[in-house]
RNA sequence: AGCGGGGUGGGGUAGUCAGGAAAACCCGUCGGGCCCAUAACCCGAAGAUCCAUGGUUCAAAUCCAUGCCCCGCUACCA
């Protein structure tokens, strides 16, 4: 019998392109769970969109002086341009600014509003004068009231602090500087602590949920829930249908997880079949609800919207929410915000799409984060998915075109031949369950494992030796072999769905691989016609990603972000300081030789980049522990500094950092890094960043300074 | 600070929830085979006190406790 499976993948926000980080927690896993399904023959409704509100869009059109609906539409196109070269398919990929979107929301609004889970009360907020709006958290900066570092809204950036909004000390607009005041406004609120209760014994069944959801969420709920205000004074989002607070908007996070909801109506209504979402919506017996997130997103699918649903009444509720962890590259977090990543349509354009979702599916964060770099980017891509499972394709293929035509017979069997046999029958039935049960870096891994014992089985019987001694033989090999492959195509149709459907193709089948299902994989091979076979996956030259990786020294760096807490002079030497440094947690001496171009002053307080991990050196009696970076050309010289916290890491993006232990000076002194005209600090060309941004010098300098 | 994740041969990971024979996989190193294939494929070898200490057990990488060290979140970013 047929099951139903809807599937809803979190929105990918409309401020920016989409990064890799969004394709592996997200969108790649429930593609491969939605085409899995699919070639199971169950139904499958999978949907998403641009989630086009919020205030971090008008920020960024004013930024462009233009109008929102500019900036939504320039992104909304692309994501959905990269989602296609993805293969990534939706039964709906919409967005939450269509009026279908916008009428269903405020129709759940209201209907919530009616039922008493939404009522008003007063809050103080921002409001900034010369902009003319109430300003979000986020968007007030101030000194902590503790320890007079930097805070935004609530929350103090350093110390961790948080606090009262009249608390802040010097509050100011992040976009125009001028101090906002306070203000009393009229606010909507959802009733979430009404659904505690419900909520708790819903989650008490979900035991087959991933532990860190789940106990994610029993916590929240522990911890009690509060209301939530969810109506919000901008004017780009969903008017709130109420007399008296028309002027505001629904906020966003309870607009968005709305989107599943309108976008599995907008799928019937568009298809004309405007009552056919009911069978995912309403029939709770058979419907299954799936979605696909990433751990952030965690609270407002287990608690937030569950109680939208529950307040609404009659919907079906998730039934399993397997979120991932995040991607990191290069051990760094990405973000959209900070410009940090890799963007999709900046990598759809350098590689096969299907060599980025083998990767992203055998590096899934399916139990914690996992890392892109770049260099095992390229050892995965060629040694497993060219060397083992391409040439396996192709060496099979060339084979039996280039001896027989037409895929040969079956003969008399052997033991070694119902061995790899019953080893396709096995793949098959743990690659369904993993992905049934989303252990999908399980199943491609399964997969691999068969295209190796298919190399073994041709290697062992040696059909090159055998087309002349036993033809028979010869040919009872090569059908197994291509049995091999029919399988393969199959299994790894919702891992890598393009070079599925070519390897179907040259199997010799006229007609499309979508038109099979699951269990073609072990049905019997057909004496078809052999086309030329093609190379599936070409390697990926080391210098398509710009680096020499293999000997390169700059990973093993450990560079750092260092806080200068107190300078001494050095009693032996008039050149250099004895600099006391602040780095994540611990404290170390550096003696550094910048004497004559910083006094102690200047330097007190001051965040500079510090060489770690170089051994330590006796400068005059004093060890440092540690080499202070600069910059130095025509007699000036410059520290570096960036945005950030002591400690934090410095990198570049194409090379993983790889720290060693103790680093020679003598290995440090072969890099070459200069600055460039902005004051920038390269190395190959590459700006060296914290994640808060771009290391650069304190002070103007020549361009092309050497770095020491 | 609070919350979450992690520490497994030289590098990268799996295994840990439901404790049990030789700790699995990829890369790298060394040796061998093969030569159909994208200089690819196959076999073998070296290499791990599974972070530390203590505990439970006939049996611990796996369970419990404590400690050390990394990383992330606590931003309307997946």
């Amino acid at each position: 019998m047929t099951d139903r499976i809807f599937i809803g993948v979190a929105w990918p926000y409309a401020n920016g392109p989409m990064h890799l980080g969004t394709l592996a927690g997200c969108l790649l896993p429930a593609d491969i769970f939605a085409r899995y399904h699919r070639l199971r023959g169950n139904q499958v409704l999978m949907v998403s969109g641009s989630d086009e509100h919020g205030t971090p869009i008008t920020i960024k059109a004013e930024k462009e002086g233009v109008s929102p609906q500019v900036i939504v539409d320039r992104y909304h196109k692309q994501h959905t341009e990269s989602l296609k070269k993805l293969g990534i398919v939706f039964e709906n990929f919409t967005r939450t600014s269509t009026d279908f979107h916008k009428k269903i929301a405020q129709d759940m609004f209201l209907r919530l509003y009616e039922k008493g889970y939404v009522y008003p009360k007063k809050m103080e907020i921002f409001y900034c004068l010369t902009c003319k709006r109430f300003l979000p958290d986020r968007y007030v900066v101030g000194k902590c009231p503790r320890c007079d570092g930097n805070a935004r809204g609530d929350q103090c950036d350093y110390c961790g602090k948080t606090m009262g909004l009249d608390e802040l000390v010097d509050p100011r607009c992040s976009t125009c500087g001028e101090p906002p005041e306070i203000r009393e406004a009229l606010h909507l609120f959802f009733k979430l602590s009404h659904f505690e209760k419900q909520l708790d014994e819903w989650l008490s069944d979900k035991e087959f949920w991933k532990p860190n959801v789940l106990n994610f969420s029993r916590n929240w709920i522990k911890e009690g829930l509060q209301d939530r205000a969810i109506s919000r004074d901008l004017e780009w989002g969903i008017s709130i249908p109420l007399q008296g607070f028309t002027h505001q908007c629904i906020y966003v996070w309870f607009e968005a997880v709305i989107g599943y909801f309108s976008a599995s109506q907008e799928w019937a209504y568009l298809r004309g079949e405007p009552e056919r979402w009911k069978e995912w919506w309403m029939d709770t017996a058979t419907a299954k609800h799936y979605y696909f997130l990433a751990k952030d997103n965690i609270p407002f699918h287990s608690i937030i919207w569950p109680a939208i649903l529950m307040g609404y009444g009659n919907l079906q509720l998730p039934y399993d929410i397997p979120a991932n962890e995040y991607l990191t590259l290069s051990g760094e977090q990405f973000s959209k915000s900070k410009g940090f990543g890799i963007w999709l349509p900046d990598i759809l354009q350098r590689f096969n799409p299907d060599a980025i979702r083998y990767y992203l599916s055998i590096n899934m964060p399916e139990k914690h984060d996992t890392d892109w770099s770049w260099k095992d980017f390229i050892a995965k891509t060629n040694n497993e998915l060219v060397n083992t499972y391409g040439n396996f394709v192709h060496r099979v293929l060339v084979f039996a075109h280039k001896n027989f035509g037409v895929i040969p017979p079956l003969g008399d069997l052997e033991s070694g031949d119902t061995e790899i046999l019953e080893e396709i029958y096995k793949t098959v039935d743990t690659v369904a369950s993993s992905i049934h049960q989303c252990h999908f870096k399980q199943g491609i891994k399964e997969c691999m494992r068969l295209a190796q014992a298919g190399n073994k089985y041709f290697n062992d019987n040696a059909p090159w030796k055998l087309i002349t001694d036993k033809p028979k033989r010869c040919q009872t090999v090569l059908h197994i072999c291509l049995k091999i492959l029919k399988a393969l195509a199959i299994l790894t149709t919702p891992y890598m769905p393009h070079q599925a459907s070519q390897v179907w193709k040259m199997l010799g089948h006229g007609d499309s691989i979508g038109n099979y299902d699951w269990d073609e994989a072990t049905r019997d091979v057909k004496k078809l016609q052999l086309p030329e076979p093609v190379v599936l996956f070409k390697k990926i030259e080391e210098s398509s990603v710009g680096e020499d990786i293999k000997k390169e020294i700059f990973p093993h760096l450990d560079l750092q972000l260092a806080e200068i807490t107190q300078v001494k002079k050095h009693p032996r030497s008039d050149s250099l300081y004895v600099l006391s440094i602040k780095l994540k947690k611990e404290k170390r001496k550096i003696v550094a030789g910048i004497k004559k171009w910083y006094s102690p002053e200047e330097l007190v307080g001051k965040k500079a980049v510090v060489l770690t991990n170089i051994v330590p050196a006796v400068i005059k009696g004093i060890t440092s522990h540690g080499m202070l970076i600069a910059a130095q050309g025509n007699r000036i010289c410059a520290l570096f500094t960036g945005e950030g916290k002591p400690g934090d890491h410095i990198f570049i993006q194409t090379l993983a950092r790889n720290p060693q232990s103790s680093l020679e000076l003598k290995d440090f002194q072969k890099l070459k890094m200069t600055t460039d005209k902005e004051g920038y600090i390269l190395y190959k060309k590459q700006r060296l960043q914290t994640k808060k941004g771009y290391i650069y010098t304190d002070k103007k300098i020549p361009e092309g300074s050497r770095v020491i």
